[in-house]
DNA sequence: TGGGCGAATATGTATAGACAAATACGCCGC
DNA sequence: GCGGCGTATTTGTCTATACATATTCGCCCA
């Protein structure tokens, strides 16, 4: 009944320039029209032009270089997002009942092991846990965490028994940066075990260290059974 | 000797606030001076003050409504953003020489099982190749992909014996859609022959379908020997 | 032929002003 | 107290203009 409203003019020129990059009219390497001819074109104002492109240059469709002006981009290396959510998240999504629970819990000064797992010179204390999140009957994923109290003293007095970290960090540390490490390893014995898989059978581990500011907050490895599990992303040059 | 010269007032502007943000002194939630109290405070226009937010709320560090004001976004889920190069550039970034070699060629109809994982309906004729990559003496991948002929009419006079798919396709097909799949899954018979390592051995595979437009146009899956690949990601909210 | 320098050109930043659109808030009537 | 409605507020889009800055092009001179 209602037509949508149309979009925003430069929204309207972006979409029609990245059409006919899309489509192979302009290959990479082609010089798109100047802003002043775009203008003619479009009939609108420099300024609504000049939006247009630089969401497509900062969307690296383009390049754009004063005096020699704007080109379609060579396809960029390709780069995969993966949302990577917190784990109760991701098992209800996949319609299966959500169960936590905690394996161990240790604090402690931290050893050489852990002061290099969490990137410390100095020595400091560590919060270690240990614990399993199930979908439905199945222990989907193992977890092994480290948290630096130091960053994080809240920590100090939180059980985790029914919380799991991860979401309790999500909501207590404000905004960090994040190193994540994808890898196949075989099971260990006490990985087999938690996991009620083979040993030596291959896990996905997902490690990742994340910091807030220069200060590294904490260090988790998470063990997927096998090919059970996959992490899926997708990516659009532009999208 | 010379200073660096000054940013732009509105990435002066954005880096203020996001400094006040990642501190802290900012939680989430909080709200974010008004565009009008902004051109106050850093006697500027509204124009500047509103690029200024735009990029921040863009960086997903700020949420902005009409009427309500802008406020500190809430942690986003974590994103990883992998870097997934050409194999031939990844090779060279750890100084190990690199080699190429194709260990098979098919020029055929697609089969069920070939049309599902390109996503076809119909039929449709398939370039079947298998390749390893070598970094040093030692196999690094395992390559396995279909070319869509229909996509790519180019590919099928291509040998592809001394140039690796990937990089003639990245620079052959313009612009696609990708799908990522990462899993863990152990080596089978001829897994294990082409990458000499024990049969059940994990594996890391990486599964990718691309498109261009609405037409798919390679399936690959790249099997990286056991726990001596990895891939790495760095994220940084609204970096 | 080659190198340097100036000018033309395209983008980058910024201003002031105007109107549009969404929506939170308070007023008003019940 | 509560529900509905108008309005003020805040952001979203757009115009017209001005000047800054990077870089290419071409001219001129050696």
């Amino acid at each position: 009944m209602n037509a949508t409203p149309p979009p925003p003019r430069y929204v309207a020129i972006a979409e029609a320039l990245r059409a006919r990059i899309l489509a192979g009219d302009w290959p990479p390497g082609h010089p798109i029209p100047t802003e002043a001819s775009l203008m003619a074109e479009f009939g609108c104002s420099r300024m609504t032009v000049y939006r247009a492109l630089w969401g497509l240059a900062e969307a690296g469709l383009i390049t754009r270089r004063r005096r020699a002006g704007s080109h379609v981009a060579a396809p960029r290396r390709e780069e995969a997002v993966f949302g990577i959510h917190d784990i109760e998240a991701e098992i209800a999504r996949s319609g299966a009942p959500y169960r936590y629970e905690r394996l161990s819990r240790a604090l402690r000064p931290a050893g050489r092991a852990e002061r290099a797992r969490l990137g410390l010179a100095g020595p400091a204390e560590v919060l270690a846990l240990g614990a399993r999140h199930f979908a439905g009957p199945r222990a989907f994923v193992l977890e092994d965490r480290l948290i630096h109290l130091a960053a994080v003293p809240a920590a100090r007095s939180e059980s985790f028994a029914t919380v799991p970290p991860g979401r309790w960090l999500l909501s207590h540390v404000p905004w960090n940066e994040a190193e994540h490490r994808i890898s196949a390893e075989p099971a260990g014995a006490f990985e087999a075990a938690a996991l009620a898989i083979p040993r030596g059978a291959p896990l996905l581990v997902l490690a990742r260290r994340t910091w807030s500011g220069e200060v590294p907050v904490t260090a988790v490895r998470l063990c997927y059974p096998g090919p059970d599990y996959a992490l899926v992303g997708r990516f659009r040059p532009g999208g």
